[in-house]
RNA sequence: GGGAUCUUAGCUCAGCUGGGAGAGCAUCUGCCUUACAAGCAGAGGGUCAUAGGUUCGAGCCCUAUAGGUCCCACCA
């Protein structure tokens, strides 16, 4: 049975990649190359959260990463790609909480302990689905070095960093006022606060002066935590309000005596200019407070119910205690005024509910010094950020950077280092899972709340290679070249392991940031659950492969904006995918499975052979360029347009008449050319489709394989020769021979019919390539057979005519032409160029533009100016002879 | 309030340090030509948001304007 007849007639990628795939992986492919002589290459995978499918963006993540890994790896790098998952404290937690809900459960019922036993059931489970659909997309990351945010090594480095920090003071306990989610029931941190803009209302509340001389006016869009305020303040130079400071107030409905104060962060010019102030329930006003040594009165539950200290208002939600509040204070005459008002309202990032500011016991790190080395290392160009205008959003950030808060009222996560002594309240941080009190002696207990989830992806860079181990990996390894992530990540992450790497391994944890954009619909949105427009990458896996889906989300994309997912991109790359593989097809068609290259003669490569060897130098020079610089979209659209249009729709379309021909003395040199040319390309092309590229290149016969395409080295252009002549030749015989089919399909010629052709030139050079070029010509443009002559005279007026630089070709089709047309057609064609004339005449009789453009520019304009000419002579002459008959 | 970014063909988007406007899809016209109809050959379609400026030359650089998106920021 010949070797075709087992390959099917379109690509199959279900069956291929999963088989590719596990075979890469068990001949270890995905490890780094143990040679010491390779350079080392890594980078680590932002972890995906456990806490369900991959979605789009992961899909676009990950490619790109390995895109970047499948090609160092191919320069002779030996590369590291370290994966793993995330546990997403805070978002995992609340999945398990929400399916324990469904099955009756609650947290508290259940335990610490069986929690956790049920959350590291999760993790199994989700944790492994995560990894399968990685392999899915063709993740070449190397399997053994495997982790998870609280593995045991992770979970060590997190200990000792804590440690650390708080053994030099920046890591403190303290009273602050923090983000409370009500519905998650933890302090979330300022990044994890979204602003949203929300309507409401604008209260006006007046609140008598104790002495009954009168009142104040203000105006709050938070009625109900009047509850807890504790004074109302004006600004000291607001001349309105001088001769009320320090006079005392009674706070409506609640009656507590409160004092005006005076205080520099009240806006004279904002609404009355005057601010009450409830230090429990407002950043600022907790600031206000302290300057002002104010009490602090917590007038709601941890879920955002009123306290059994309002017996009136107790159990009620803020919404429900609000609308109360507003018809009592109506009914004491209190209200004034109600406006509508649209206000930027806080809210938790991981549930949407409106966050309550809440004065709590918190672990916090000082940011401000751990900042500068990391905001330098940016600056000074150690890490840089590719696009580069993301580091403005990275400056933006840590260099107005507050505490952060980085305790968890949370169960699912590291839990807090810090034991405590009951008795004497005495507090030990320490690595050890116990601790007894060094004063009493007595066994301590440790703090209940774990860690935020990013404090552990802050180190993710060297835990995963180790670290605090002083590990072969890590000095191999570290720092990490490149991290691949989305802009909505930067402050929650980048920054974090900027300021970790600095403090911890005191260098930078890597040395360029990819930032990628979202991916939306196709309208535009983003993919959401809620809105239920997610498309899933797997589903598009399974209907066209990976490499198709890989394609789209690469193809015509620049780095860090933003894309929509348009399914016709998809199929674009499945086409590719198929086109390629039937050009394999073809050339096995073509070739005995026993054929011996070892003959093939340089000397005998003919025109389109070199031309075609030359675009290749080209392809992999600009595109080994356009890899280097991370421009993916544009190096697969040149590859992509080499492949199908320079290699298939022209080389292969020539080669097939030396193919065809028994006689021809260049068959084996074609044969082994259009082996050796798809492989190259299929190598360049491999990082972007790894799969359908490793079955193209296995079936063909290249005298150089590698075991596999993704350890074979990378094309190097200097490798190549370039054919510059050869080049310019031949794309004049192309010009030639689309200018022959433009007018065909013009004049509607059916192709079946062919054409005797008279080529008119005056150079023996072009005589010679359409000889030559004869049974392609006769393949490529319908042509029968040819003739050639030194003038156009005597041609026959009823022949249509074509001009290229250097010549010009005639087709007599008596029987089929009207000869209107051909002089409108002629019209037509000689208007355009005699725009295109004078655009470069007008050019190069501009003084200014001969004396300060550069040579090549005006050799180029000098180079048109003279094949235009030539070219509108040809056309004028031939126009004149057609109008005169 | 500060900042970023976008506005290019009907649609989705490329366009590198300024040097004759591109791709895919869609549309129209021919082709089942022995690799591929998931294909081949051709065609139409754009005052590059608007107004100025710099320059021999601007889609690209500068300024302003309009509209869209996003990030940050304590205006009650």
């Amino acid at each position: 049975m010949a070797r075709i007849d087992s390959i099917s007639k379109t690509f199959d990628p279900n069956e291929a990649e999963s088989r590719l795939y596990n075979e890469w992986n068990s001949k270890g492919y995905f490890r780094p190359d143990g040679d010491p002589s390779k350079k080392p290459f890594s980078i680590v995978m932002p972890p995906p959260n456990i806490t369900g499918q991959l979605h789009m963006g992961h899909a676009l993540d990950n490619t790109l990463q390995d895109i970047l890994v499948r090609y160092k790896r191919m320069k002779g790098y030996s590369t590291l790609w370290v994966p793993g998952t995330d546990h997403a404290s805070i978002a995992t937690e609340a999945k398990i909480v929400e399916q324990m809900r469904k099955e009756g459960i609650f947290k508290e019922d259940l335990g610490r302990e069986k929690f956790l036993e049920r959350a590291w059931e999760w993790k199994k489970t989700y944790g492994g689905m995560i990894v399968e659909q990685l392999k899915k997309i063709g993740s070449s990351c190397d399997w053994d070095h495997e982790r998870f945010t609280m593995d045991e090594g992770c979970s060590d480095a997190v200990k000792e960093v804590f440690v650390k920090y708080y053994n030099q003071g920046l890591i403190y306990r303290g009273e602050r006022i923090i983000n409370w989610c009500p519905h998650c029931l933890t302090s979330i941190s300022n990044a994890e606060v979204e602003y949203k803009d929300q309507a409401g209302h604008f209260w006006h509340l007046k609140y008598p002066f104790e002495d009954g001389s009168g009142y104040v006016e203000l105006a709050t869009t938070r009625p109900e935590t009047l509850l807890g305020d504790t004074a109302v303040a004006v600004n000291p130079k607001d001349e309105r309000y001088k001769d009320v400071i320090g006079k005392m107030l009674i706070l409506p409905l609640v009656g507590r005596k409160i004092p005006v104060i005076a205080d520099e962060y009240v806006d004279i010019e904002f609404g009355t200019g005057v601010v009450k102030i409830t230090p429990a329930h407002d950043p600022n006003d907790f600031e206000v407070g302290l300057r002002h040594n104010l009490e602090v009165i917590n007038v709601m539950t941890d879920d955002a119910h009123i306290t059994e200290d309002y017996p009136k208002y107790a159990g009620m939600s803020r919404e429900e205690a609000r609308a109360a509040i507003v018809k009592d204070l109506e009914e004491g005459g209190y209200l004034l005024e109600t406006e509508d008002y649209n206000h930027n309202v806080g809210t938790c990032y991981r549930c949407g509910t409106n966050i309550e500011p809440r004065v709590s016991l918190q672990w916090f790190v000082k940011m401000e010094e751990l900042a500068k080395p990391a905001i330098e290392a940016v600056k000074d160009g150690r890490t840089r950020f590719v696009p580069q205008r993301f580091e403005k959003n990275y400056f933006n950030w840590m260099e107005d950077i507050r505490d952060w808060c980085i305790s968890r009222q949370l169960w699912w996560g590291h839990q807090i280092p810090a034991f405590y002594c009951d008795d004497c309240g005495e507090i030990v941080v320490t690595k050890d899972d116990k601790a007894v009190c060094p004063k009493c002696g007595k066994e301590m207990r440790q703090d209940p709340d774990t860690l935020d989830t990013w404090f552990s992806s802050a180190l993710w860079p060297f835990s995963t290679l180790g670290w605090p181990e002083k590990t072969e990996d890590l000095k191999k390894f570290y720092p990490t070249d490149t991290l691949v992530t989305g802009y909505d990540i930067i402050t929650f992450w980048v920054s974090r392991m900027m300021v970790a790497g600095m403090a911890h391994m005191d260098d930078i944890p890597f040395r360029d940031v990819l930032i990628h954009g979202l991916v939306r619909d196709e309208q535009g949105r983003k993919m959401s659950k809620s809105l239920g427009n997610g498309i899933d990458p797997l589903e598009i896996i399974d209907k066209f492969g990976a490499d198709a889906l890989r394609f789209a989300l690469v193809t015509g994309n620049a780095p860090g904006n933003d894309q929509r997912f348009i399914p016709s991109k998809v199929e674009m790359g499945r086409n590719f995918s198929n086109k390629i593989w039937n050009a394999m097809r073809f050339i096995i068609m073509n070739c005995e499975d026993d054929i011996d290259f070892s003959k093939v003669d340089e000397s005998k490569f003919t025109l389109e052979d070199k031309w075609i060897l030359s675009k290749l130098k080209t392809l992999i020079e600009e595109a080994s360029v356009n890899y280097d610089n991370y421009d993916y979209g544009v190096a697969l659209s040149k590859i992509v347009d080499f492949i199908w249009e320079n290699y298939c729709d022209w080389y292969i379309e020539i080669a097939k008449s030396r193919l065809y021909d028994k006689d021809c003395d260049t068959g084996l040199e074609a044969r082994y050319l259009l082996n050796y040319v798809l492989g190259v390309s299929m190598q360049l092309l491999h990082p972007f489709m790894p799969f359908v590229t490793e079955e193209v290149y296995s079936n063909l016969i290249l005298d150089k394989r590698a075991d596999s395409i993704m350890i074979s080295s990378w094309p190097e252009s200097g490798d190549f020769k370039a054919y510059p002549e050869e080049e310019k030749m031949m794309s004049t015989l192309m010009d030639a021979i689309r200018s022959m089919r433009n007018i065909r399909a013009e004049m509607n010629v059916a192709p079946s019919r062919k054409a005797h052709i008279i080529l008119v030139t005056a150079s023996e050079d072009i005589r010679k390539m359409f000889n030559d070029g004869l049974p392609f010509l006769q393949r490529l443009a319908s042509v029968s057979s040819m003739e050639s002559r030194d003038s156009k005279d005597g041609i026959p007026s009823t022949a249509v005519g074509a001009v290229f630089e250097g010549g010009e070709i005639y087709m007599p089709l008596e029987d089929l032409i009207d000869i209107d047309k051909e002089i409108e057609r002629l019209t037509k064609e000689l208007d355009r160029l005699t725009g295109e004339l004078k655009r470069v005449e007008g050019k190069l009789s501009n003084e200014a533009f001969v004396g300060k453009a550069p040579e090549a520019v005006i050799n180029a304009e000098r180079e048109k100016q003279k094949k235009y000419s030539e070219m509108h002579a040809n056309i004028a002459t031939r126009l004149a002879m057609l109008q005169n008959k």
